[in-house]
Order: C-alpha cells, then sequence, then structure tokens
RNA sequence: GGCCCCAUCGUCUAGCCAGGUCUAGGACGCAAGGUUCUCAUCCUUGAAACCGGGGUUCGAAUCCCCGUGGGGUCACCA
C-alpha cells in the first residue's frame, strides 16, 4: 500500500462528551493526513445502541470542529459557515448503525467459509466458564473444539428459527506479529487471540469486527490510538488475515493521566465532587436536581457517577470548581482552542529541540509517527493554563477583546450584555494581563458590570483603607472626587496624573489616595490600575461610586 | 495472576535509533530578588533528573541482560 494516499480515520463511540484524550488522537489522525496530504475521515462506533445517542455524536463533531479538526470525509456539520464532512469517495455510511447490511453481508461469506460460526450458549454459560478459569488460576479463553461447534447447516436453521446467538470468529492458533510504529515490533505467542464475538446477539457488530470492516472498506491505512488498544490489536489482524484484508499501519500512542497517575476519566469529576462534599460532611443534596437516595448512594459508592447535569447542578450549588476533563469542560472554563491542540499535542508529540509553542499549520507541516514518545504523559493543568495565559498576553487587543465578548455570549450571556464596543475594549485591555482564561478575565472585570449603586465593599479592604487610624482614607476620596469632577481629559494616562497629583498635593503616597479609590469604585483592594479602572466605570459611574461608598462609611 | 508496553529534574520533555561535543538543555511549577498605586504581568537569579545491578567498550543517559517500579489489558463496552 506505500503508494496509496494516507488515510486516517477518527472512529468515536458516541457515550458521552470527547475526552481530551480523543481529541489528541483526532489531532494526530488529522496532523498525519495534512502533511502527506491524504485523507482524514470520521466514523462514528455506534453499536452499543443502549450508551449511544446522537445528542453525543453531534457534540463530540461540533468539539472537533470548535478545535479546528475538520475531516474530509465522514458525517456532515455545519460550521463556520461551510459544511465540514460528506462522502465523495462513496464509503459511507459513517454511522455504524447504519452499516449492518454490510457486517451481515461479511458474516455470511464467514460462515460460509467456516471462519466464523453461530455460538448458542447463553451468556450465563460463558460467565461459569470464565470463573471456573479464574478459580483454577488459569487463563481464560474460549475457544471449543471443533467437534462442539454444530455444522453450518445446523447454524443455519437455529437462526431461521430465531434461536438467540451471537456470532463468533474461529479463531487459528499461531502466533501474531504487529509491526507498530510506534512502538516497534509487538509479538503475541499463539493462543492470544481466542473465538471473541463478531456480532452481538442484538445482529450490532462488536468493536472488533466493525472496526475490521470499515477500516478496510473505506480504505484507511494508517491507525493511531491509544496505547489502551494495543492488546485489541492481534484480534484485529488475524480478522484481517483471515479475510484476506490489508492490514493498516498501526501506531500506539502512550496515554495521558491525570495527576494522581491514572488515567484521566469522568470519575475523577465525581471523585473531586465527593471528596469536598466528605471534607464538608454533607448528608442531604445540596441541589434539588439530585434526589436524596442517589445522592447517598453516590457518597456511599466510589464507583457511581451522577448525571452530567446532576454533576454540575451539584458543583454549583457548593461553588466547587471541577476538574476538567472533557474538551468541552475546557472550552467553558474559557481556554484557546488552539492552546489545547498545542497543549495535548506534547502530550506524547514533540517536534524536537526546545520548541513547545506552535499552531495548527506547524503540526500540520511537521507531525509525523517518528517523534511520538513511548512513556505515558500527566495532564498538567497548570501548564496549560500558563500556555492559554501565554495565548492570550500575546494575542493583539481587539482580538482578545473580540473572542472574549464571542466567549462571554456562550457561556455568560449576561456579563457583556450593555457594554458599548469602545468601554468593552478598554475592558478587555485592562483585564488581559490578569487573566488566563476567559473566565479569569470575568473575573478580573466583575467590577465593570456591577451597577453603581450596587457595588459589594469587602469589609477587610474597607476597614483597612477607609476605616483604619485616622480615617485618611475618606478625606482622600473626597479630595479625588473634586479632581475627578473636575477632569478635563478622561483617559487612562490622564487619569492615572491625575490620582498621582492629588497624592502629591496632599504630601501623602499614591497608595494611600489609590487604595481608598479602588476601594470606593470596586468594592475591592484589587483591580486593574485606577485610570484604566476609572476610564471603564467612566466619570458618571465613578462620581456616583464614589458617592455612594462615601454615604455607607461616613459614620462609621 | 496471564499477556503486553514503558522508565532523564516535582511535571511535560530534548538528548538515545547512527556511544565521546552532556560539569545533561528547554518549558511549567517552586524559591529568592527587582519593577509597580493593589492584583497580575514583566525582568533577573537559583535549587532540581539519567530507577538499581551486571555486562559490551578506551569511553554509556545513549547498546545488551537481569532486577525493581509504573502502566495497559483480559466483555455480547468501545
Amino acid at each position: 500500500m506505500p503508494d496509496q494516499p494516507v488515510i486516517t480515520r477518527f472512529a468515536p463511540s458516541p457515550t458521552g462528551h470527547l475526552h481530551i484524550g480523543g481529541a489528541r488522537t483526532a489531532l494526530f489522525c488529522w496532523a498525519y493526513a495534512r502533511r502527506t496530504g491524504g485523507r482524514f475521515i470520521i466514523r462514528v462506533e455506534d453499536t452499543d445502541q443502549a450508551r449511544s445517542s446522537e445528542a453525543s455524536a453531534r457534540g463530540i463533531l461540533q468539539d472537533l470542529a470548535w478545535l479546528g479538526i475538520l475531516w474530509d470525509e465522514g458525517p456532515t456539520l455545519q460550521h463556520a459557515g461551510r459544511v465540514v464532512g460528506g462522502d465523495p469517495r462513496n464509503v459511507g455510511p459513517f454511522f455504524q448503525s447504519q452499516r449492518l447490511a454490510t457486517y451481515n453481508g461479511v458474516v455470511d461469506d464467514m460462515l460460509e467459509r467456516g471462519l466464523a460460526y453461530a455460538d448458542f450458549s447463553p451468556p450465563e454459560h460463558l460467565a461459569a466458564m470464565r470463573k471456573a478459569a479464574e478459580a483454577a488460576k488459569q487463563t481464560f479463553r474460549y475457544h471449543p473444539p471443533a467437534s462442539e461447534i454444530p455444522p453450518l447447516a445446523e447454524q443455519r436453521r437455529r437462526i431461521a428459527d430465531g434461536a438467540p446467538h451471537v456470532i463468533r470468529f474461529r479463531a487459528a492458533d499461531e502466533p501474531v506479529r504487529v509491526a507498530d510504529h510506534v512502538l516497534g515490533e509487538v509479538a503475541f505467542g499463539p493462543g492470544e487471540v481466542d473465538d471473541f464475538v463478531l456480532r452481538k446477539a442484538d445482529g450490532f457488530p462488536t468493536y472488533h469486527f466493525g472496526v475490521v470492516v470499515d477500516d478496510e472498506k473505506m480504505g484507511v491505512t494508517h491507525v493511531l490510538r491509544g496505547q489502551e488498544h494495543l492488546m485489541n490489536t492481534p484480534r484485529h489482524v488475524a480478522l484481517q488475515k483471515a479475510l484476506g484484508y490489508r492490514t493498516p499501519v498501526y501506531g500506539h500512542m502512550p496515554l495521558i493521566f491525570n495527576d494522581k497517575g491514572a488515567k484521566m476519566s469522568k470519575r475523577e469529576r465525581d471523585q473531586s465532587a465527593r471528596d469536598f462534599v466528605a471534607a464538608r460532611k454533607l448528608s442531604s443534596p445540596p441541589t434539588s436536581e439530585i434526589p436524596a437516595e442517589v445522592f447517598s448512594g453516590w457518597l456511599a459508592d466510589k464507583k457511581r457517577q451522577l448525571g452530567t447535569g446532576q454533576l454540575e447542578a451539584l458543583a454549583s450549588a457548593l461553588s466547587l470548581q471541577l476538574p476538567e476533563v472533557s474538551v468541552d469542560d475546557f472550552r467553558r472554563a474559557g481556554y484557546l482552542p488552539e492552546v489545547i491542540c498545542n497543549f495535548i499535542a506534547l502530550l506524547g508529540w514533540n517536534p524536537g529541540g526546545d520548541v513547545e509553542k506552535f499552531d495548527m499549520p506547524f503540526l500540520a507541516q511537521r507531525f509525523d509517527f517518528d517523534r511520538i514518545g513511548k512513556t505515558n504523559a500527566r495532564f498538567d493543568r497548570k501548564k496549560l493554563l500558563a500556555f492559554n495565559g501565554d495565548a492570550i498576553a500575546s494575542m493583539p487587543d481587539a482580538d482578545f477583546a473580540r473572542r472574549w465578548r464571542e466567549w462571554c455570549a456562550e457561556h455568560e450571556p449576561g456579563f457583556a450584555a450593555g457594554c458599548d464596543d469602545a468601554r468593552w475594549l478598554l475592558l478587555a485591555r485592562a483585564v488581559r494581563p490578569r487573566a488566563k482564561t476567559f473566565r479569569d478575565a470575568i473575573r478580573a472585570g466583575a467590577f465593570a458590570a456591577v451597577p453603581d449603586d450596587a457595588v459589594v465593599f469587602d469589609p477587610a479592604a474597607a476597614n483597612k483603607h477607609l476605616l483604619a487610624e485616622n480615617a485618611g482614607g475618606l478625606a482622600a476620596l473626597a479630595r479625588l472626587r473634586g479632581a475627578l469632577a473636575a477632569s478635563a481629559d478622561w483617559t487612562p494616562e490622564a487619569l492615572n496624573g491625575l490620582v498621582e497629583s492629588v497624592a502629591t498635593s496632599m504630601g501623602i503616597g499614591i497608595g494611600q489616595v489609590a487604595q481608598p479609590l479602588r476601594v470606593a469604585l470596586t468594592g475591592a483592594a484589587v483591580s486593574p490600575p485606577l485610570g484604566e479602572t476609572l476610564a471603564i466605570v467612566g466619570r458618571a459611574g465613578a462620581l456616583a461610586r464614589i458617592d455612594r461608598c462615601a454615604a455607607v462609611f461616613a459614620g462609621a
């Protein structure tokens, strides 16, 4: 196959959000196709009827598109004014649940050729055998002697009678070699591959069967996936060999761990919430979203997970920050898609030398198997945060202002609502060096969204800067008010100068003027520089806030 | 437990494949100092690693073996 164009695929199962590890797999598959001038396709593996959902599939596609990982073939999605996906080679559909006829055709053929057989034994039978083998400390391998497999005619007859059954692969007793392009050659002894199920009792293919058939039918040449799939590969290779299919080039990537050294998973979010609840000794749910019995069961059983909505309701009721695990989590937390791509690419791959900041075109130009690492990587949120902060810091003002506003429209619609463009730009500029994420920026700029008559004064700040000692803070405020009311120039630069000159004229340090003003304007001891803060609040707002502050603390 | 993978600063890693230029480089984090009206940014400096043991070799972070440690996987989930 060396002369054929490269075809890679990402094959998510639509049972939840796009996980960060899945995003990396997709990114690498995309990058490899781009670099080699090949094609990148998406195939949705929705063969688990109980757990798959269309909403999840759509969410995953949207997350991919948001990250900038666009596919050449696959389900179609409207994104940024164009259609992503499609089926130019006529190899679809790209949902496995719509390809049952294809799988059934292959099953028939395999039955006919003795490569597979119908197994009518009930699941309990298998479970018992497995248990017995475990008790005897033996490796369980399902591979009955040929004499126990009914003749094909009988299999056909019972199938036609509607007897419940699965279709199993008839495995050969031979070793399998996998030429992995990341790990090198990996050898598996004879007997490692057993008579695994190809088609489930519900008529849907298993993962192994769907993957092998579809990769062949869709002409996939390169399979990049997580190392958790390594032990599946001999099955796939054995199947390909039996069917006379081509074997794609495999590359198994190192895993991504959380900071506890375990595989990153949604469970982490439940665990973090559970730890928090346990530390607070809460025994009843703090939100009506969660029934009491569900809550207590969840609390007692570390394996149990709450629904996504329930978990989020819990977190917000406790104002608890859940660890981000899925792409959507990071998006809502205010991370930039290009930073996420940059960062996850670095988990398991690097361009060599000291380069670690790069963009999608760079990846599309440089990515190759030979620089994929072999060691599992911990997902370091602190470093991601630093990367995101760097990206925000190096953006042009106007870009940051626009993208922050877009993010707000999606995730914090109330925040930017009444703000005109000029003021928004001032706010964005002031807040930017204080923010590592868009959500951070909201925290830093919160004072701007508070109505002038609703500033909440932090008691500690007010005490320290307005009420302490000889109440010099209130006197400074009075002087500032006069100067501000008279100021001709309402720009950050001029206003900074004005604050300085008030301090000078009063013969005190700038801090002794600045901090009282800061508390009056924002209620807190922390804000952007005063010139900026004043400019954002506006003259009328500033005077109103100062007056209200003076009134509140006058008698104190 | 069987099978399989892996092993450089706390973390992500460069260097390893084609041994010497490595008193092991970068980044995040951490520590100290500086700039500053607060916070943050920013600047400077610093501490910090080749898992252990054998070999091969004039020479090993780099090659080989063993040990140890970590991880993955053992479904009619994917």
